[in-house]
DNA sequence: GGTAGACCTGGACGC
DNA sequence: GCGTCCAGGTCTACC
């Protein structure tokens, strides 16, 4: 085993970033409740598999390796987990705004702020396309089949499996996908996906780094196919871009209950109601105190 | 550019 | 237990 410390810029909460949206329950993390933190299964550069237990500790996170680690290995964990947990991130404006809004008095305080990823933007992308139109726990379903069936399992523990890399999907038939993960139509696009990654033709880890406005790195995410509107706008809040919102079905009910007394709105009024959080809107509205339809 | 219909799964509901 | 209906985003064909 093999233990890492790194340290975050304050003010950080681990289990803010672990309860920032619903990641840490798609395998293949593990939500850890006694410790606040999770677990994740990774598949490394050189091949090796291992398990991380990720808990708080003052001034950083510990992380806990199933595997002893070389030291290339150890540097690999640290990009990862440094991204994941976004710990490096300056949000001291975005809590100057806040200081100003009831509806967000208590994100400072919270550390709220960072989203949990997964370690590639290429699963993250795939987590996404699984959130499209379905439920929360086909969502589930769907991850933890593709890592069950595709994924690289731990030496120690064949049931703990890390989320299969773009080389093996790219092998599997866009059927097999469908009928052992359960993706529906959505196999064509993760199979696509991984084709065109593996070729060269897409570098997603390269979109980690992009310089590009946020509109035009937009319409980057929307020629992945399977990735429309609502899944470019969570892609860019994954990565960090809170310039624009993320619209889906249930953002309508939510401004439409908080600013417009219930009656129906579209996009334009969604965008409308966070236009002055400028570059934070996203944050702005993905951590509002909504008031909850009954 | 806008719109209608198809795509697929799982939960809710009625029988 | 079975059948039916519906919600949930994106793509494609069509206008």
């Amino acid at each position: 085993m093999t233990h890492l410390k790194l340290s975050t810029r304050p003010p950080f909460s681990l289990h803010s970033v672990v309860h920032s949206h619903g990641w840490v329950q798609l395998a293949p993390f593990r939500e850890n409740e006694s410790s606040s933190g999770f677990s994740y299964v990774v598949q490394l550069d050189d091949g090796k598999v291992t398990e991380l237990a990720v808990s708080e500790e003052p001034g950083g996170v510990l992380v806990s390796s199933s595997e002893e680690l070389n030291q290339a290995e150890q540097e690999e964990i640290s990009l990862k987990i440094r991204w994941m947990l976004d710990l490096d991130r300056d949000f001291s404006s975005f809590y100057t705004l806040t200081r100003s809004e009831p509806k967000l008095a208590k994100t400072e305080g919270r550390a709220q702020g960072r989203v949990l990823r997964s370690a590639t933007f290429f699963e993250d992308v795939v987590k996404t396309i699984l959130t499209t139109n379905t439920v929360w726990g086909a969502t589930r379903n769907m991850s933890r089949a593709l890592v069950e069936h595709f994924g690289a399992p731990l030496l120690s523990d064949a049931n703990r499996r890390a989320f299969p890399l773009p080389q093996r999907l790219a092998l599997v038939e866009a059927d097999e996908l469908r009928l052992k993960a359960r993706l529906g139509y959505r196999a064509p696009y993760v199979h696509e996906l991984a084709q065109r990654v593996v070729s060269g033709d897409l570098d997603l880890e390269a979109f980690k780094s992009s310089q590009l406005p946020t509109p035009e790195f937009r319409k980057q995410l929307m020629a992945i196919k399977g990735v429309g509107k609502y899944a470019s706008a969570n892609l860019l809040m994954l990565l960090g871009r809170y310039d624009f919102l993320t619209i889906d079905s249930w953002a309508l009910k939510m401004v439409s209950q908080e600013f417009y007394a219930g009656q129906p709105v579209g996009e334009a009024e969604v965008q409308a109601a966070f236009e002055k959080w400028g570059e934070w809107k996203g944050l702005a509205y993905w951590f509002w105190d909504w008031k909850i339809p009954t």
